[in-house]
DNA sequence: GCCAACGTTGGC
DNA sequence: GCCAACGTTGGC
């Protein structure tokens, strides 16, 4: 088994949160039509890693919680869909373009870490998430950043 | 609603 | 291959 790794994934809670993840025990995370987040989710995103679930386009933008990927790429079906928001008339299903992994819930953390409280924080200083103008869906976090992230979820701000 | 940042597209 | 135009993301 390859070794646990650990990202960090967007959605808008507007469309799915992390509580809908929670309440539906699984979920597809699709939509990914980013090449260079594309390459991640194919490549490198393994069944077993650890996910930071975080709230882009929201009120506030943050981490809500922590998920599993437990199925690793598959093609992503939205993409042949051509009423899905998503589709992509020019892949075809004999060479997909775009992929998918499966997300379940691990835990909600206690306190909902927001964006400013990431930036305030000197450990998170090289998060991938606070470089300027990034807007990848899905990026690496280190080990050490996920359980800062953690431990910061896991208790008061201070 | 605004706008900065970035990716993609397409003319040349 | 260059680069302007355009679309999208996402915080504010």
């Amino acid at each position: 088994m390859p070794p646990q790794r650990f990202w960090l994934m967007k959605s808008e809670p507007e469309t799915f949160g992390f509580d809908d993840l929670v309440r539906d025990g699984r979920t597809m995370w699709d939509g990914v039509r980013n090449y260079q987040a594309r390459n991640l989710l194919r490549d490198e995103v393994g069944e077993g890693d650890r996910v930071l679930f975080y709230h882009s386009s929201a009120d506030p933008p943050g981490v809500a919680g922590v998920a599993e990927v437990v199925r690793a790429a598959y093609p992503d079906p939205t993409q042949f869909d051509p009423e899905d928001p998503h589709h992509d008339p020019e892949s075809g299903r004999a060479d997909p373009r775009w992929v998918a992994v499966d997300l379940a819930p691990v835990q909600k953390l206690k306190r909902f870490v927001g964006l400013p409280e990431l930036r305030a924080n000197p450990r998170l200083k090289d998060l991938a998430l606070l470089r300027r103008g990034n807007r990848l869906s899905v990026q690496p976090v280190t080990a050490a950043e996920f359980r800062e992230v953690l431990k910061m979820g896991d208790k008061g701000p201070g």
